[in-house]
DNA sequence: GGGTAACCGAGACGGTACGTCCCGTCTTGAA
DNA sequence: TTCAAGACGGGACGTACCGTCTCGGTTACCC
C-alpha cells in the first residue's frame, strides 16, 4: 500500500504540480480509502516528505572517476537528469513553494542537508589527492556548480545540455584555481 | 483600485505563498469586491501575472561602473538582494511552482524572457569595450554567474553574502578567460 | 429551491428518520448543493426547524361545530390522522429524540407553545358557553385528551380508531365534570 | 463487563441522546475494545435493546394498595418519576425516533409487550375485586391514564406533578364509569 | 442635461476538496 | 476462546474557496 501511495502521489504530481495535488485523487489513483492517507501520513505535505526522505536515501550512487572533474561532471549530468524528469521536476519545485517558515521549508532544509552530506565525500577525496588545497568549502563548491544547471532548469529554462554541464564544471574548477578563492 | 489590489496580492502572497493565496482573502484586503477581481484579473494566476509584468517593467537600473566585473558583481547583489526580499521570493518561487505545461509556466518563460532581455545590454557593453569576445552567449554567462545565487537561497539555503556573490562574478570571469568556453 | 429541500427533507424524514437524516441526502434529492443548504438553513436541525414553523404556520382548520364535545372529538381525530401520516410520523418524533437541554428541544418548545396557542380557543369557546367553569386548564385538557393518542401511536402502538379517539373526549369531558378538576 | 458496558451506554444516551450515541465513546467509557461490544452485542441498537430488556424485565414492583385508584396513582407516579429520569427518558425517546419499520420500532414493540404485561394485573386485580366490569380493555385504560404524562413530558413539557398525575386517574376512573366505555 | 453604457458592490449558487468523526470489518498477538 | 490493539474501507460531516451568475446603484460619457 506504501508503494501505491508513493506512486500515486508522484503520478498526481507530475500532472498537476505541487497546487492542484489533491489526497482525495491520490487515494483514489492508489485505490486506498482517503482516511488512511490521513492517519498514516498526514496531509499533502507528508506525502511529499515521504517521496523526499526516500529519494534521499536511495538517490544514484556518487561517481568515482578518480579525478575531480571527472567526478564533478557525472554528478552534475545526474543532477540535470534528475531535474528534467518531470517526476523530480515536479518534487524538487515543491520545495521552493513555500514561504522560508513554511513546513516545507522545513522539510527543504531537512532534504539538501541529507543531499550535500551524500555528495561531500567527493570533495573530499578530491582534497585527499591533492586536488583541492584542504579546507576547501565542499557545500559552496557543489553550489556554484549545480547552481546554473539548476537556475537554467527552474528559471529561464535554458537548454541544459551536456556542453553546458561541462563548461559549468570547467569554469568553476579553473576559476577556483586562478582566483584562490574557497 | 488596482494599486491597492497588487498590494493585497503581495501581502497575502508574502503572508501564505502561491498556495493559500485566495482570491477573497485579496478582495478582502484590498477593499474590494471578489467579482471584481475576477472581472479585471481573472484569478490568482492572473494576479501573480499582473505583478511580474510590472516587477518585470520597473525593476533596477541595470548598473554601468564601466568593467564588466564591476557590472557583474553590483547585478549580481541587486539579484541576491531581490531573492532575500520575502515579497519576491513568494512572487519568483511561485513561477517553480507549476508543472513545464503550466499557465503559470508560461508566465514564466514570459518573465524570465524580459528579464534577461534587460540584463543583456551588461554583457553588450563588455564586449563593445573588449572585454569578452564577439560571440559570447550572454545568456549562458549571466546563468552561469546568477545561478548559484538563486539555488543557495531557493535551494539549500546557502548564506549568500557580499563574498559568496563576488565570488561568483571572479570565478566565471576568471574561468571563462582560462577556458575560452562560451 | 425552498419548497424542493423542503420536501426533500419530508422525504427523507420519512425514510431513514432523524437519524439517517443526511445533509448531502436531502441535497441529492432537492437537486441543490449541500452547502446551498448549509448557508441558507444551516443543518439537520435547522431543516425539521423549517419544516416545523411551516407546520405549525399552517396547520389544519380548528374546527368549530359548536359544542365542546364536537370540537374536542373532530380536533383529536385532526390529531390521529396527523400521527399517523409517516410524514409527520418521523417529524414529530423527532422532536423526543433529543435530551431536555439539546437544540431539538427548545425548537420542540417554539412548536408546542405555537400549536397549544393554536387549539387554546376551542377551549375558551366552550367555556364562553358555559360548557366549562371559567377559569379551567385549557392546555392540560388538551394534554388529557390528546395524551392517551399520542401515547397510543409513539408508544404500544395502540389501534387508534375512531372510537377510541371518542373515548377519549368522552371520558375526558365526563370525568372533569364528576371530579371537578380542572 | 457487561455492567461496564451498561453503565457506559446509559451515561452515553443521557449525554448526548440517541443521536450522538458512538459506539467508541460507550467502549472508551467502559474501558472495553470497540470490537468487543460488536461482538458481543452488535451496534448502538443492540446496546439499547439491551437496556431496554433489562428494563423491561427489572422495573419496579407493582404497586397493591387495595383499591384500583390507590393502584393506578401509585403506578402513574412511578411512571412519571421513571420519564423525567434523563437515563430513562434518553433511553425511551429513542423508542420514537425510528420509522415504523425500523430496528429500534421493533424493539418498541417488544418493550411495550413486556411493560403492559407487567401492569395488567393491576387492572386484572380490580376486575375481581369487582371495581371494573369483566372485559374491560385492560391495555386502553393504561393508555388512557398514563398518556397524559407521556404525551405531557416528551411533547409540550407540561408540568406533571403528583395533582396532574392524579387528575389523569381520577378523570378516567370517573368518566370510564360514568359513560361506560371500556 | 438626461439617457445609456460601463463598472462595481453585494450576495447567492453549484461545485471541489478539505480534514475529521464514527461506522462496521478484519487481522494479529497475548492471556 | 476471548479480548485488546489497531489498521482499513467507507460515508457523512461542516468548512473554505473556487468561479459564475444576477441584481441594483453609481459613475461618467456621449449624444
Amino acid at each position: 500500500m506504501t508503494a501505491a501511495v508513493r506512486a500515486a502521489t508522484v503520478a498526481a504530481l507530475t500532472e498537476h504540480g505541487w497546487n492542484g495535488l489533491a489526497v482525495e485523487d491520490v487515494a483514489a489513483r492508489a485505490g486506498v480509502n482517503k482516511t488512511t492517507i490521513y492517519r498514516r501520513w498526514g496531509g499533502r505535505e507528508a506525502l511529499v516528505a515521504d517521496l523526499l526522505l526516500a529519494a534521499a536515501d536511495q538517490g544514484t550512487a556518487l561517481p568515482d572517476t578518480g579525478t575531480l572533474r571527472g567526478d564533478l561532471a557525472a554528478f552534475t549530468r545526474q543532477v540535470r537528469d534528475a531535474l528534467v524528469a518531470p517526476a523530480n521536476r515536479a518534487l524538487l519545485s515543491t520545495l521552493a513553494a513555500g514561504g522560508p517558515d513554511s513546513s516545507l521549508a522545513e522539510l527543504g532544509r531537512g532534504y539538501w542537508a541529507a543531499r550535500f552530506a551524500r555528495a561531500r565525500p567527493m570533495v573530499e577525496r578530491a582534497v585527499d589527492r591533492g586536488e583541492l588545497a584542504a579546507g576547501v568549502d565542499a557545500d559552496a563548491l557543489i553550489v556554484r556548480v549545480v547552481g546554473p544547471v539548476w537556475f537554467g532548469v527552474f528559471g529561464p529554462g535554458t537548454a541544459v545540455d551536456d556542453a553546458f554541464v561541462e563548461g559549468c564544471v570547467e569554469i568553476v574548477l579553473a576559476g577556483t584555481a586562478a582566483t584562490g578563492r574557497r
